[in-house]
DNA sequence: AATTTGCCCAACCGCAGACTC
DNA sequence: GGAGTCTGCGGTTGGGCAAAT
């Protein structure tokens, strides 16, 4: 559906640009105060800022609501994003809301600069494994080695997406939960992955 | 010391579903 | 019921910074 007119009003370009200064994130924490975190448009009408209503939602939800937790993700949650993402592929707000206090923009971040590489490389010497295994000559083959990775990439993806059977994203959404609830988490997708293998 | 390169992450954009009138 | 508007999501971009040359 392409709604031309909706798109332009929803992106005043003029007023969309640019990083948030101290001012601007405290004006915008006034207005939400009294307009709620909901009606962007009228929080960015009245806030004074030359901004749209959807960099301040952007804003809000990614720096300033509280209990909000930037930076320093740790093994744990790592961990958490891994398998999540295993599960529910890449649905960074689903992922974020069964991780206190993260918002999906960091975990998808996250996820592009560091998790992504990680992965590549677990993959490539799984295949560099596999290869030493069998009786081919010792010398590698640069370009199968690079298919066999994209195809075991390949995999992962297609069994995420077959495997979102978890219905309704206000089942166990965590987002201003305890931390520990990760530990919850964490068995939970201990039993899960071993249905799967199981499956 | 100056320049280039690569990486990280905050912010933007387009799309689509939900909502309102 | 349909057009217009709002909100949320995921992909992408580009500025800033550190490391490398």
């Amino acid at each position: 559906m392409v709604r031309p007119s909706a798109t332009r009003q929803s992106h005043n370009t003029e007023a969309c640009r640019g990083a948030w200064t101290g001012e601007e994130d405290q004006k915008l924490v006034q207005a939400i105060e009294l307009y709620g975190p909901r009606r962007w448009n009228v929080v960015a009408a009245n806030a004074g800022l030359n901004r749209c209503g959807r960099s301040c939602r952007l804003r809000w939800l990614n720096y300033l609501r509280p209990n909000i937790k930037i930076g320093n993700i740790t093994d744990q949650e790592e961990d958490l994003i891994l398998r999540l993402h295993k599960l529910l592929g890449n649905r960074w707000s689903l992922i974020a809301g069964r991780l206190p206090g993260r918002t999906d923009n960091e975990i998808k971040n996250y996820w592009n600069s560091h998790l992504s590489k990680k992965i590549k490389l677990q993959n490539q010497n799984r295949v560099l494994k596999m290869e030493s295994m069998h009786t081919q000559p010792p010398e590698i083959d640069a370009v199968k080695v690079l298919e066999d990775n994209e195809k075991a990439t390949t995999k992962v993806e297609e069994e995420s997406k077959t495997t979102r059977f978890i219905e309704g994203d206000d089942l166990f959404h965590c987002a201003d939960e305890d931390p520990l609830s990760l530990e919850w988490m964490s068995k939970f997708l201990d039993l899960d992955e071993s249905w799967f293998e199981f499956a």
